[in-house]
DNA sequence: GTCTATATACCGATAGAC
DNA sequence: GTCTATCGGTATATAGAC
């Protein structure tokens, strides 16, 4: 998968493309749309600011889209297919070995925990994007309907690690989870990818300060 | 002062209006206007709107203000003014007595942490409008940097926490600090009054999670 | 596939009557 | 203080040449 931030740059046509002429693919073209609509927010954006920083016109874009909006579906179903595919693989990755025994509810915390860190990371801008969304038009409210599906499902392990035991239980399940998913999704708004953090050291940051808590205590090997 | 969600509602003219005439005051239209913002974007929403909402014309609002910006500049003022009050008084209480021992930065960060969950909940759609800028503008921008001056200044004091060995040293206490506040933060996306949650619960569950984790600890009274 | 030119609509803000 | 009408500007989206 392309790094939408990496390389806002022009792609050169593949073998079908007329010698030396620059043109935009679809990708080209969101990964600009994406990184505006952060900058700017959505509504401020203007098709004509998106072919400026393409260095094109109007009119090429919509040879690729069929509008503003498609652009904002394109964006959130990429970050929205990352995150869900998070619940059915908890492993982290995909293609991991049959496991020994079930995990707790606790450990497959962690590690969806871990994924969407991850996750975030690797796919900052259209995370980005929909963690920002609205629900001004009828893609918005798709959108942020799959992301509560999300929410609940790790509200869901959140009380199943109470229920273990495995969690405190004076502070509400419901409260937790949202507190928790606060702080990972404010990531957003600061972390940046080659500031000397990587994606490793921060999930390390998240789940330590969340399950463990910023108190030094006496004696803790810490 | 007032509640901007409580009363949308046109308020009645003080002693100098006219037999029944129903007017909007300067506080009226600002409660309107951050309720949409909120909703719908600050620049999704148009002064046709807002004149739909409060049941008059543009023009009307227009008497009372000079634009659309001056609505933005005044909500972001009341939000910033009360953040920064509990920089200057960290007992997060006016008035209090000059106190015995001076507070380690401990206690004072707990009551700066407490004070930021007071503050977002008394002033929950200001507070949501000011931490959902995106610098577009210069009345954004300069609110911008009014609100890094405060994260400074809160992260100044975990880094004195972390020096004085009360808080844990194996995360940097920058990225303590962003965690810290993306999780208070982030009480302005769900914390909705009277949902069964006070705003002391709220502040207790915050620091609970923020200083001792939501691991269960074994033998720990909890 | 990209261009210029334009259709159509809505934006923020103002003028002037009442 | 609020109204209707309207200004100038810009938005999304399209038409048609190349």
């Amino acid at each position: 998968m392309s790094d939408p931030d990496a390389a806002p740059a022009p792609a050169r046509r593949g073998g079908n493309g007329r010698a030396g002429r620059v043109a935009y693919d679809l990708d080209a073209v969101l990964a600009v749309a994406v990184q505006a609509f952060n900058e700017r927010g959505y509504d401020a954006t203007s098709m004509g600011e998106l072919a400026e920083r393409l260095g094109t016109s109007k009119s090429a874009i919509y040879y690729h889209v069929s509008g503003k909006q498609e652009l904002l579906r394109l964006a959130l179903e990429r970050a929205l297919g990352n995150l869900e595919a998070l619940l059915q693989e908890p492993d982290g990755q995909p293609g991991g070995a049959p496991d020994a025994a079930a995990p707790s509810a606790l450990e497959r915390l962690e590690r969806v925990i871990r994924g969407a860190v991850r996750v975030l990371v690797q796919e900052l801008p259209f995370v980005t994007l929909l963690l920002r969304l609205r629900g001004n038009t009828d893609v918005e409210r798709e959108a942020l309907a799959r992301r509560r599906e999300f929410d609940h499902a790790v509200a869901r392990l959140v009380e199943e690690a109470v229920a273990d035991g495995a969690l405190r239980s004076d502070v509400d399940a419901r409260t937790a989870t949202r507190l928790l998913f606060g702080m990972v999704n404010s990531l957003v708004e600061w972390y940046r990818p080659g500031g000397g953090l990587t994606a490793d050291q921060l999930a390390d940051a998240v789940v330590a300060m969340a399950f463990e808590g910023l108190r030094a205590q006496p004696g803790a090997r810490r």
